[in-house]
Formats: C-alpha cells, structure tokens, sequence
DNA sequence: ATGATTCATGAATTCTATTCATGACTGCAA
DNA sequence: TTGCAGTCATGAATAGAATTCATGAATCAT
C-alpha cells in the first residue's frame, strides 16, 4: 500500500543508529537503498528530517520532533504484531476429530499422551464412526480414514504406514473347520462380517494378477470392529480387522492368521481437513503430531 | 520500504470502514487492490484480521486485539505528521540576501512592505554590493543580478522585466555642451563613470545592426551609482544609470536623456539561488514575493 | 427468481523498491 | 601533506510487488 509509513520506519530507524549503513544491516537492505528511501520520503512530505555529512547522520529540528510521536508510535504497533504472533504461535481451542476406533487406536491414542502434554490448551473432541465423514458440512475441523481420496477442498495427510486386513479365526474354530486355503473356501464358512451404514464391507482379496471380493455371510455382523473379533475370539467364525490390531492376539496364539497370501496391503490412514487460507494454530499442531515421519 | 506497516494502515482501514469498498474509496485505490494487500499482510503473519462475508467485514479477535494498540499509533503518526506539514508551511529564520542598491531599489523596496507584513517571522539581512556575488561560498542564501547566467548548481528565477540604461546631462551642462548624437560624440564629453572592483563598466550601445562601447572618460568615477547621479545633477557631466531609476528626475526636467535610440535592454534582474533538495521555506517565500508575475 | 452489491482471485500491467557501480567528501594515520 | 578507509549520494538498471482489469461467487432486497 502506497503511504509513507513503510519509510517513516526507515527513517526512525537511521536516526536511531545514526548512521545509513548500521541502519541498512539492521533493517537487512544495502546502505544505497536506505538513502533512496529516505531521501524519497523527505521529498514527498517537502521537509529535510535528516542533516547529514558524508561521516554523520542527525536529525534536524523537524526531524526530531517528528520522532517524538513517530518513535512511541511505531515500538507500540511492533509490540503488538508481536504479542499477535505469539498468541498465534501457542495453539489453544477445541479440535473436533472423526476417526473410526481403528484408526483411534493406531493412529491417535499411541501419540495422544505425548500431545497432550506439548499442548495441554489443546482439547480434542473425538467422535468415532465407521462411515466415511464429510468435513465439508463444518461439524469436524478433521478426521481420519483409511487411503487417501482427492476430495474438493480437502487436503490429505498421510498419518500410518500402508496397511492391511487380516483374516482370523480362533484355534477352537479351526478344531471343527477345514482353515479356508482359497477365498472361495470361505463360503463354506461363518463369516462374521463389519457394516457400514451403507452396507456390508466386502473383504478384498489379491494373489498374483487375481483379485476378488467376498461377501461375508454369517450368523451376526456388526458395526463395531471390535466386537467382531470379540465374537472371533468365541470361536463363532471367521473375521477380518486391521493386522496391526491383531497382532498381539495372533502373536500369543489366541487368533489363527487364515488366506494371508491372499490380503493386499491399502495406502494406509490419513488424515483430512478442509483448505484453509489460515487454519487453526491448533490444528496445525495437531497435523504436524499426527503425520507419518520418513 | 519493505514491511508490513502501509498494511497495517490499509487493514486499520477497512476495519474501521467496514467495508473494502469505502476503504477503497477513502484510500484512493480499487477494492480489489485493497483485497489483495489485506490478504497479503494476513499471509505473512499468519493471522486471519477480517472476517468477511460476502457483504460484511469485521475485525476478528485477533485483528481487533491488534487494532487496539495500531488504531491509536497510526493516529499519533498521522497527527504528527501533519503538524510537522504545518510547521514547514509558516516560514521562519533569516536570509542573507545580496544586491545591488540598484536592484535594491527597484526589485525589493517595493514589495518589502508587504512581504514584512506576509512573513513577520521572516528577516532579510541585505547586504549591497555591485559586483556580482558568489553565492557558491554559502555567505549569501540568494542574490539579485542583472541578466541571466547559467551558473553551476544555481537557480535563476527573472524578478524584473527587462531593463534599460539611461544617458543623461544635467540641463545646466549641456547649456555649455553640444548634446551628443551618437557614442562615438561622448570622447568630446565628460562622462562619470561606474566601476566595479573589476574595473569600469564600459556603456553599451545598440542602434540596428550597429554595436558598440565606450568606456567613460571623465574627471571622476564612482563605485556607487547613486553618486555617479549625484554627480551628473550637479553639472559635472554625463552619466549611465538604470532607466527606472532616473524616470522621476528626466519627468522633472531635472536630467536630459540623450542617445536614447543607442541603449538597448537588457533581460532585467534575477533572482539566484542555490539549487538545494529542501530549501528554507522562508527563501521559498522570498522568492515567491520576488518573483516576475506574467 | 432476479438484479444489485460486495468481496475474492488470477492474469497482466504499471510502478517502485532495491541493487549495482561509482563518485564525493570527511576524518584519520603515516 | 598525502593516501586510505569509511560513509553518504546518485543515476541507471532490474526484480518484484502493488495495483488494475475482468470476472466469478455469495448475499440481500425486491
């Protein structure tokens, strides 16, 4: 914007060192510079505020009184873009997260301790669901979901490493069932299978160049994948849920790992919020938390 | 110079105006234009300061929170400033000023009472010379001079239309004398002669085509003007002087011109100067006052 | 549903801030 | 007295930003 406070500063600052070249190096712009920008200064207000020989810088009269408001002036306005800054730079407020409790429990509560000790203004409002959101209504500020979408004004950041299911079903199960070799083998199985709202989630399988789906049929499904390993863990069929969860449980012997040729890995969680032109500092912090190091 | 205070003034703006558009308007730029330095300085600091609706600007809490220390300073600069305007504009100090008693007479008596009048806190030293001043060596601020030269780093501005020598005799003389006809009849006449500290001005004549000067010869010179008259009105011979200068005596039958159709004119007095970035406003009056109006 | 008004934004243009190169001047040391 | 170092000034050139233009999106009143 074209007024003269930018060399009004320029101005203050020489007169405060005194000299053009201690000024220049302060103000990060060469000595010639300096003496531009002063120089067109006093010819648009049509006063000399600057007495100068080739060794001295002073203020003249008008000058310095001049400086008598300017000086005051411009160390409040500095102040104050500081103090601005510094509120910016220590994030506060609420954060409203949606994020499935897989990803709660992979992706968020193993750093959660660790944030909220860095951030203890920050408070996250944490809404499970199982259904893809859409932040673009404004109910959440963020959420988390498995692979990563171009969604419209959306930006996304990767938070886990690829990814993948497994299929499982408890050592008492498998005492009375054939363990499935092919994904075709599972119909002859109970398969407890995980519901969206919109439906059943058909469980993807690979090998090689083959790919296929499989509806699982069952006697219960659930909308909570937890309870889906609860039933597994009862012996009352076969499940599928994110191998990273389940590796403790296959580790101690508790879960048998069936067609794992068979499970592709997928992109992996990532986190999603809306473009903004200027974002929460909360949520900034949140995402420089959340997102995957290399 | 670059920083973000022409900005601040912008945004402190369209805060208070509410409104780009009138903003604009007070600012004297588009609304567009103005919309993109806010959006700039927000981008810089990273702070949101407006929110906008399509038909609404507000502060935000951090806009407003830096608009209540900006507003006030950028209020004290602008008072400041003015006041400084102002200063500059009721003349003040003293100016050394260096003329012939001719141009004494004829370019500044006239208009000094009027010009003490205008300017009370103005005041002339006057110093009278007849030899041309060098103002280069800073004794003098300005200096009235017949004709114009081109002299380094100086500014000549014209204070009198163009002049014109007179030749005259008293009538007592040339009751005794042949009146002269042309210049070359002045060898047979006692003529006063003016000197300068570099020796006698030769008088210049003009008639058509025809130039010429004599240098006067006579029983005594003057390095006053006034004297050489004094001297002319008491019979002891033919004198030289400013055309202006004499008008009141030739009316009054007290002197007799002669050899009028020899004296030519000559570009008159001016004003000079030194060409200087911000010269006292109390020369800037001076010359103001003096100068030749068309 | 439509028109007026305001703010936003990308591309293009205008204009200025700044640098570079160099000169003038002053002060100090030899 | 002379030479050198350091500081300020200035013109020309350049880079980059301020600003405009054109236009779209959104809101509000009719």
């Amino acid at each position: 914007m074209r007024n003269d406070l930018g060399e009004l500063a320029a101005f203050a600052a020489v007169a405060g060192e005194r000299s053009f070249t201690r000024a220049a190096g302060r103000l990060g712009v060469s000595q010639s510079a300096l003496s531009h920008t002063v120089r067109g200064l006093e010819r648009r207000l049509g006063l000399q505020l600057l007495a100068r020989t080739t060794r001295s810088v002073a203020p003249t009269a008008a000058g310095a009184a001049l400086l008598e408001d300017l000086a005051p002036a411009l160390e409040r306005i500095e102040r104050s873009l500081a103090e601005a800054q510094q509120r910016r730079e220590r994030p506060a407020g609420r954060i409203r997260l949606i994020l499935s409790r897989t990803a709660a429990q992979l992706v968020l509560l193993p750093k959660l301790a660790q944030f909220a000790r860095a951030y203890p203004e920050i408070v996250l409002d944490v809404t499970t669901s199982n259904d893809p959101a859409d932040l673009v209504a404004g109910r959440y500020d963020a959420g988390v979901q498995i692979g990563e979408f171009i969604q419209r004004d959306m930006i996304a950041v990767r938070v886990s490493r690829d990814v993948r299911l497994a299929v499982v079903g408890s050592p008492e199960y498998f005492r009375s069932h054939k363990i499935p070799r092919t994904p075709r083998d599972l119909k002859d199985h109970a398969c407890i299978g995980f519901r969206f709202s919109s439906g059943l989630y058909r469980w993807e399988f690979e090998k090689g160049r083959r790919a296929m789906t499989v509806s699982p049929q069952g006697p219960v499904s659930f909308d909570d994948p937890d309870l889906v390993i609860r039933a597994v863990l009862r012996g009352m069929g076969i499940g599928t849920a994110m191998e990273a969860t389940l590796a403790p449980l296959i580790a101690k012997g508790r879960l048998i790992q069936v067609l794992e040729e068979w499970c592709p890995t997928f992109p992996g969680f990532f986190l999603f919020y809306p473009s903004r032109r200027n974002q929460p500092a909360a949520l900034t912090a949140l995402i420089q938390a959340l997102r995957l190091k290399e």
